[in-house]
DNA sequence: CGAACGACCTGTTCGC
DNA sequence: TGCGAACAGGTCGTTC
């Protein structure tokens, strides 16, 4: 569920509370989860996103990762009150504890060396370069909205901001990648600077069960123009429609989307 | 090689 | 009301 705005919600809230406290101990009660080196003693020196990734980095020692995939939530708890359900990774340190809690289990975590950062695709948020991402797109007859959540594309955006994003640039999901125009690309690029930043300024969007580390639903689901508006009017006067495309559901205007 | 699909899991919502 | 089907914000491996 986490796509790039919550996990940079939740990047920006793990530093104001995790650099500078020692790890007292790991624990993983769900099996599927499991870490190759011991992390109690080690002290946490920063916190970074890679697309919807989590990096926690220690001193003179790995990186832990953590990607929550669906379901996956972090919690802080600086009281001695009771876990939250579905915890599968818990983090006692000095002044509280860190929860990774998940029903579904695809929430993953690994430890890696610092140096080994393997290289990612130009982060959504960042500004990534028109040109290089018209080029990638060249050849591609994928539909656009699949080459959008492609991570080796470009990494962090998700089902919720591509429907977005291409509502916003008035482009059709289904049309090939290869097919848009420069005019196009430029204002898919231009929706993709309008609504990250926003919907990372609303602390993200809470459909269901999104929380931020300190248990606040983001705002954006207020924002949603097209993503789950099934039925309802688009302002253009045209009607939302809902398609499925490679398994995802995907929103949009017959009318202001060619 | 690129694209489509099932698998991975469990909980919630929808339709009959 | 009850029950099964469909659906959920992500990725990966397999197959065509």
């Amino acid at each position: 569920m986490p796509e790039l705005p919550e996990v940079e919600t939740l990047c920006r809230q793990l530093r104001t509370v995790l650099p500078g406290q020692r790890i007292i101990a790991v624990r993983l009660p769900d099996p599927k989860l499991t870490l190759t080196e011991d992390l109690a003693g080690r002290s946490i020196t920063e916190v970074e996103r890679r697309g919807k990734a989590l990096l926690i980095g220690t001193t003179d020692g790995p990186v832990l990762r953590i990607h929550l995939r669906m379901s996956g939530r972090l919690h802080w708890l600086d009281m001695p009150e009771a876990l939250p359900p579905y915890a599968r990774m818990v983090i006692t340190l000095d002044r509280g504890r860190l929860a990774l809690c998940d029903p579904r289990r695809f929430a993953t975590v690994l430890l890696e060396a610092p140096e080994a950062a393997p290289a990612s695709a130009p982060d959504a948020f960042n500004a990534p370069s028109l040109a290089a991402l018209t080029a990638r797109a060249a050849s591609r007859k994928t539909p656009v909205k699949s080459f959008l959540l492609d991570q080796n594309v470009l990494s962090g955006l998700g089902n919720i901001y591509v429907c977005e994003i291409l509502h916003g640039a008035r482009v059709h999901p289904c049309r090939p990648a290869a097919d848009l125009t420069l005019a196009e690309w430029r204002r898919v690029d231009r929706e993709m600077r309008r609504i990250l930043p926003r919907a990372i300024a609303s602390r993200g969007t809470s459909i269901s069960d999104w929380r931020d580390l300190f248990g606040c639903p983001g705002d954006y689901q207020q924002e949603l123009r097209i993503y789950g508006q099934t039925g309802r009017r688009c302002r253009c006067g045209g009607t939302i429609e809902r398609r499925t495309l490679n398994g995802r559901g995907t929103f949009f205007c017959p009318r202001c989307q060619r």
